[in-house]
DNA sequence: AAGTAACCGAGACGGTACGTCGTGTCTTCAC
DNA sequence: GTGAAGACACGACGTACCGTCTCGGTTACTT
């Protein structure tokens, strides 16, 4: 009647695929894994794969999602600044990983497949913005954030530099630059910090 | 005993193929257009596209540099923001309009392609960044923004977010967000707008 | 570990690829029918066809070879002549076939290829002389033909001609030919008949 | 007005080509010679070739035409037999000089192009035929040969069976050949060698 | 315990596009 | 205006993957 039973799924063939396309995009760029590489190298059919994912770009979906899932947590000792940088040289660190090459790819799919692009921004994204969110919003309630902002905005501020050097491949993206957009962004273009 | 010779090169097929690739990237996603239908649009033989260029991403790399390229002047009206906000504005609508989503197809293709990557980075986006530096430098000769600053880092740390949304495709580019921008890069994160 | 596996071969397909490349063949020249032509006309992805054969000629082969396979028997109603007669209007028949004109293409594609030439010696030329030098051998034991002779030269001498203008194009395919070779092979050029 | 001016033509860039495509011929299987390689390789370009002759079987007819014009003449010793076997067995020789390894391939395509067809037989083939004949005209009436036979039917009869083992490949041409054939087809296949 | 439904590995299938090669035409420049 | 050179529009090549399909085989529920 309807798709295929969860519950009769192989958790070995799930988990094979998963990581022979997460281990076929550290070898290789993106756009040169293919779904018959990843079936080969997981040791399974392509059926198997299209039965559960529509595309190669889900699969990395999956993959990357469950592998950054419990890296990125946010701290809080209190002092904002101290906690969004230690959690940024982790996103530092992951940007640089090969290991996490597919994330590129997986951006540069979502430019072309809507489907993608929304899952991206729901399912990677989104979730990982709120978590900041959460954090800023504590240090507006104790004064170390403006109040008159929304914090979104300021994730935006903060993490697109991040992903502009990354995507736009115009420098490196170090950790270096974490104490350039702190500055830039906490004290501002026009005055000089006090 | 080297390359073709490019002062036989008809530009009536240049034009063409530049155009057509433009054309089928405003119909469609960017990686369904494939050479092949570049060429029959363009009313060429694939030879004659691959004989000089190596790559549909390379198409459109001079294509969208030839298509920005005069688009995007800034002005000195001596008002730093104003002057922004006004390139800034056509900065966005550009990233709306359809014509150039061949642009994200690019950025995507950079992603896979270090050549592309490269190109991308020194062709459109550093010399764009250089001419912003340009009017930052002015600023900060005459107090407009800090002088303790690489102006480099401002760039990114403004047009950053643009690129961002529509990467990521969390939340549209509008000149609302320039407002956002402005107000928390140049106000700071930290102090209330005096 | 190595090529495909025929009990999967499809049934349909083969069939639709050598009827597909006899058909083109009766409507066109030999070297005017393409690989992509034979797929279309056969509905079949062109992989299909180079996953079973290595070329066009030898789809060919085998179409030719399982078409003219049931046709050519040899008749033994005590007389030779007569027999050698029947049989060889058959063959005089299917030279001037369109639907054999592939027959000539793969003659002349075993001219450029050793491989096709191996092949339509071995498999479509010497069973056939083989069953003809059957007929001659029994005619050698009831005195019908000299026994001091080789009867694949006999086969040569009797069939070369047909070849000759076939593949010559100086004059026609004809049953009459069939007169004057008897006569002449049979009698000899040297005395007169009886 | 009309076609090129043959007073104007470069006789050097004649023989450059059909040097250079007797030369390729020899090298290589017939279809892998291309008019893009005999233009390179006799140094001359491509339209100077369209210019003369119409496809690479046209410069090969001539090619081969001309080289073989003056070695296959016809002795008359009075003996019939002997000197159709010293002209026959420079033909042997021919059909096996890698030399002329591109009269195969001329006769191969013939098999796909009527106009080559005809030019091979009316240019190469009859008037060698011819030869022949004369020489069997005379036999005839010396009574060396048999009065009431067309001396062309044999000419195929002896020619045909040299044909046929250089195109069907069942086996080589050799001298050893001829003594057969004359045997089978001087004295017929009935009776005995008186 | 046997039957059966569905997932599995495998890979052949009809297709689309790839990037290359050769065709025959055309254009440009040198002689 | 011929000849060398080679860019052009075109079509076919043989290959790589696509996403679908069919084939045993195994596995896990049903009866």
């Amino acid at each position: 009647m309807s798709g295929p039973n969860p519950e009769r799924r192989s958790e070995r063939a799930r988990r094979a695929i998963l990581g022979a396309a997460l281990e076929l995009c550290r070898e290789q760029p993106y756009d040169k894994v293919t779904m018959e590489g990843i079936a080969k190298r997981a040791g399974v059919g392509k059926q198997t794969i299209y039965r559960w994912w529509p595309s190669k770009a889900a699969i990395l979906l999956e993959a990357i999602d469950s592998r950054a899932t419990d890296r990125l947590d946010f701290p809080d000792t209190g002092e904002l600044q101290a906690d969004l940088r230690s959690q940024m040289t982790e996103v530092v660190t992951l940007l640089n990983d090969p290991g996490f090459s597919a994330y590129k790819g997986l951006i540069a799919a979502a430019q072309s497949d809507p489907d993608i692009a929304r899952s991206v921004a729901e399912i990677i994204i989104k979730p990982r913005e709120l978590h900041c969110v959460e954090r800023l919003v504590k240090a507006q309630e104790v004064g170390q954030l403006r109040a008159d902002v929304d914090p979104v905005d300021v994730v935006e501020l903060l993490y697109a530099p991040l992903y502009y050097r990354l995507l736009m491949h115009t420098r490196p993206v170090t950790v270096e630059q974490l104490d350039t957009v702190f500055d830039l962004a906490f004290n501002g273009l026009t005055k000089s910090p006090g």
